[in-house]
Order: C-alpha cells, then sequence, then structure tokens
DNA sequence: TCTGGGGTCCTAGGACCC
DNA sequence: TCTGGGGTCCTAGGACCC
C-alpha cells in the first residue's frame, strides 16, 4: 500500500505558524509579483476566494471580509517544507519516502500490516503537526491514484479533524471513484476532463476506470493513459521513484514589477535569471550545453478571457558545457538581439538551462583547448559569499545595479527560520 | 491598471545515416 | 534520371503536475 502525505493550504499554514492571531481566520498568500492567489485557508476557500484566481479580481472579497494576504515567502516554505519532509524521513525511513514536491510526499507503506494502516497514518499526522505545526492529510490506497483519491476524500471531511482516508478494499475503492468528478482524477487535467466528458460520456473516476485499457492509449496520450489506467484498478504502473536528485532542465523566469520596453533593461534581467540558474546548475553539480531564453510580449488586448502571451524564444549550443556565470551570461544576453522588438513592452522574461551534465565529466570538444573549470572555484566563492551573506551581495555587473523591472512582492512576512535579523521576537 | 514559477513525460516529425 | 528500408537522434509542442 502507498500513502500520500499533502499538507494542509500549506503557505497559509506556514504564515501561520508565526501569527497565531490568525487561526481560524481565513489567509491567502499570492504568488510572485503578487499576481495571482497561489494558497487559500480553509476560511478564505469558504468565502469563495478563487484557486489561482488574479489578485485584483479578488479584492473586493479580501477587502470584505478582511482576508489577511501575504506575498510569497520561499524562503520561509522552504525550510518548513524541509521540516515535514525530515519528520516523515525519520519516521519511516529514508528510503520509504519520495517527496513528491513542496507540500506533499508518497510514502511506501508495504511494510506495515492491512490492518494497522489507519492507525499507522494517524500517528503520523500527528507526529507531523507536533514537531512542525503543520496540519496534514492523508490517503492510503494501493497506488499512487488510487492514494491521491483517498488524500482529496480525506480532506472532505475536515470536521473530524481526522483527515485520513484509507482505501483498502475493492468496494470502498468504488464508492471513492464514484465520488471523485473526472477532472480531480491526478493525471487528469482540464483539456483531458473536458473531452472525456463531452466526447465520452465519462464524468467520474468509477466512469474512467470501467474503460479499457486500449481505448485510454488512444484518448488519453499514449503509455500515459495505459498507466493511468492500470493505477485506478488497483494495479501498479507508478513506482515509488528514487529521488530525483539532478533536474533535467533547469529555469529561472519571472514576471516584470512592470512593462519594459528598453533592451537595456531586459538584458539585465536575462543576466540575472542566469546567474540564479547558474546558481542552481552548481548545487547539483551540473554544466548546460544549452541555453535558451524566452521574453513575453505585454498583450494589447486583454477582452475576457486571459491567455498567456505570445512568448518569443531563441536558444543556443555552446561548444563546451559549462557552469560558470559569465560562460552564459554572454551567450545568453546575446541572445536577447535576436528576438527583441523596438517598440514592444514586455511583461515577462526567463532563461533555460537544458542538456545537462555532471560537471566534473564534461565532454572535451577537440576543437577546444582542454576544458577550463579553474572559474569552478571563483563560482563556489561566490556562492558560498552569497549563501552566508545572502541578499546577493556579490552580482556580476552585467545583471544592473538598479533593477527597474524588479517584481513586486510588498506583503512578504519575516524570513522567520533562515534569517537572523528576521527571527520571530518574543517579548 | 493588475493573471506565478518551476518542472516532468510523451509523441510526432524532420534530418541524417547506412 | 531512376531509387528502399530501417534506424537513430533531435526538436517542438502538447499534455500534465504542484
Amino acid at each position: 500500500m502507498k500513502a500520500i502525505v499533502d499538507c494542509n493550504s500549506f503557505y497559509c499554514s506556514c504564515e501561520r505558524l508565526f501569527k497565531p492571531h490568525l487561526d481560524g481566520k481565513p489567509v491567502i498568500v499570492l504568488s510572485n509579483n503578487d499576481g495571482c492567489i497561489i494558497s487559500r485557508s480553509h476560511e478564505a476557500k469558504k468565502f469563495g476566494v478563487e484557486m489561482a484566481g488574479p489578485y485584483f479580481k479578488a479584492k473586493p472579497i479580501i477587502e470584505k471580509f478582511n482576508i489577511a494576504t501575504f506575498s510569497s515567502n520561499y524562503n520561509l516554505y522552504g525550510d518548513l517544507s524541509w521540516r515535514v519532509m525530515e519528520t516523515l524521513r525519520m519516521l519511516l525511513g529514508k528510503e520509504n519516502v519520495e517527496v513528491y514536491s513542496v507540500d506533499e510526499a508518497f510514502l511506501d507503506l508495504s511494510g506495515y500490516p492491512p490492518d494497522k494502516l489507519q492507525e499507522v497514518a494517524k500517528n503520523i499526522l500527528e507526529t507531523v503537526e507536533m514537531w512542525t505545526g503543520i496540519k496534514v492529510s492523508i490517503g492510503v490506497a494501493p497506488t499512487k491514484v488510487l492514494a491521491k483519491v483517498a488524500n482529496r476524500l480525506s480532506k472532505k471531511d475536515q470536521s473530524t479533524k481526522q483527515c485520513v482516508c484509507v482505501l483498502d478494499t475493492e468496494d470502498k475503492i468504488i464508492e471513492a471513484l464514484h465520488a471523485t468528478p473526472i477532472g480531480d482524477i491526478w493525471g487528469v487535467g482540464r483539456q483531458y476532463a473536458e473531452k472525456l466528458r463531452d466526447q465520452y460520456a465519462v464524468f467520474t473516476g468509477l466512469d474512467l476506470r470501467n474503460k479499457k485499457e486500449e481505448w485510454a492509449k488512444t484518448v488519453l496520450g499514449g503509455v500515459t493513459g495505459i498507466r493511468l489506467l492500470k493505477e485506478l484498478k488497483g494495479e501498479t504502473a507508478n513506482e515509488m521513484e528514487d529521488e530525483l536528485i539532478n533536474k533535467k532542465m533547469i529555469m529561472t523566469t519571472r514576471m516584470f514589477g512592470s512593462p519594459v520596453n528598453k533592451i537595456s533593461d531586459i538584458k539585465e534581467a536575462i543576466a540575472t535569471y542566469t546567474s540564479k540558474a547558474a546558481e542552481k546548475l552548481r548545487r547539483q553539480n551540473s554544466a548546460a550545453n544549452v541555453i535558451s531564453i524566452f521574453i513575453v510580449a505585454k498583450q494589447q488586448d486583454y477582452m475576457s478571457n486571459f491567455k498567456r502571451g505570445q512568448s518569443v524564444h531563441a536558444h543556443t549550443t555552446l561548444s563546451l558545457a559549462t557552469s560558470c556565470t559569465n560562460d552564459l551570461i554572454k551567450p545568453a544576453v546575446n541572445l536577447v538581439d535576436e528576438i527583441f522588438s523596438k517598440g514592444c513592452s514586455y511583461k515577462k522574461a526567463g532563461v533555460m538551462l537544458s542538456g545537462l551534465v555532471p560537471d566534473n565529466a564534461i565532454q572535451t570538444n577537440i576543437f577546444e583547448e582542454t576544458p577550463v573549470n579553474h572559474n569552478r572555484k571563483l563560482m563556489s566563492m561566490i556562492d558560498n559569499i552569497n549563501f552566508s551573506m545572502r541578499d546577493d551581495i556579490l552580482k556580476f555587473a552585467a545583471s544592473g545595479t538598479t533593477r527597474d523591472w524588479k517584481m513586486r512582492q510588498e506583503m512578504r512576512s519575516n524570513r522567520y527560520t533562515t534569517r537572523w535579523e528576521e527571527l520571530r521576537e518574543v517579548r
């Protein structure tokens, strides 16, 4: 049996942890640039604040009900997430925990007798709350997809304060699937949900489970569809995975605080994002072969349905993989010339590094001198200084110093657990 | 006026090779 | 001028996730 542990309204819970007066009150957390709403407390949901809805649209409700609002504080959330995951690893053993996202982890519970699962889950839930202050909900079932179904149901009934749901018999599974709308099945997104309902009259998880694998193959994207169907039937198709230590792609992208139309500003932003991405790259001891950048134009007509703006991409392949910021910045900034149009306003830009290889085994290019990675040492120094001093004390000149384009973050709480000067004070 | 940031996997189609 | 069949690799794009 597998379980998924999911932190309830994670970002909101993190904020509340240091502001106990907000317990039981509605709270929301905004995305970067204070653009849209990415976490809502139970109470805020009840007032009808929509997930991923734009902040400005929800503002009337927020003001009316006096909903506590925060900009996102990833230092805080990241640290608390680590504490929750460490707790799980201590309880179950490292090898039985697969961290799936900042607020979710899959557990392998195959070592426990079936009649103990409820108790085990309850114990996990209570320990995590006691040690970290974060409330979680837990779904237990034979497969990951079904555990997700169980997890969703466990939250339905918050009144019991249990937030545990174990699907350990065929009957319970069928009942649970019947109660789950097709769009709430893990792996069925908006597009598929619409297609399934409109063209195939598939409305619930149970309807989908009753289909044939061959059918799923043609309708739901090939092998992915087959896997989904197997999992719904209780047959494992998604194994527990080793933790993905190294990413295959690294990106850094941001909205601008306000639209930008100067190429020099775009270049500064690209240089800054490249430094950030390069830092992430070095953190996992990789080097990149390919740099891509993109910029997104501010849309002229918003009209009724918001679509993500048109983005323009450019990429270049390096003759030699590198993890050095200055070797990456130059080509990245040069790409800007290829895609920037004069007179156009942009709202967002990003940098992607791909073709990642371990940086101790860089493929040498016969046309180049032997790899010069003496910069690697300099980079480590910069990373260390930035890590200890914080706030990127050392920057490359190309990143600029004024940063007119920097994102808005007007309501960020203190970084209580990762900055000495922002510790919570108790008088 | 104002709509996030980071990832993954899969497929189709084109380029290229023998 | 005519011309097969099979394979690999890469990229773009579409779907999904939180």
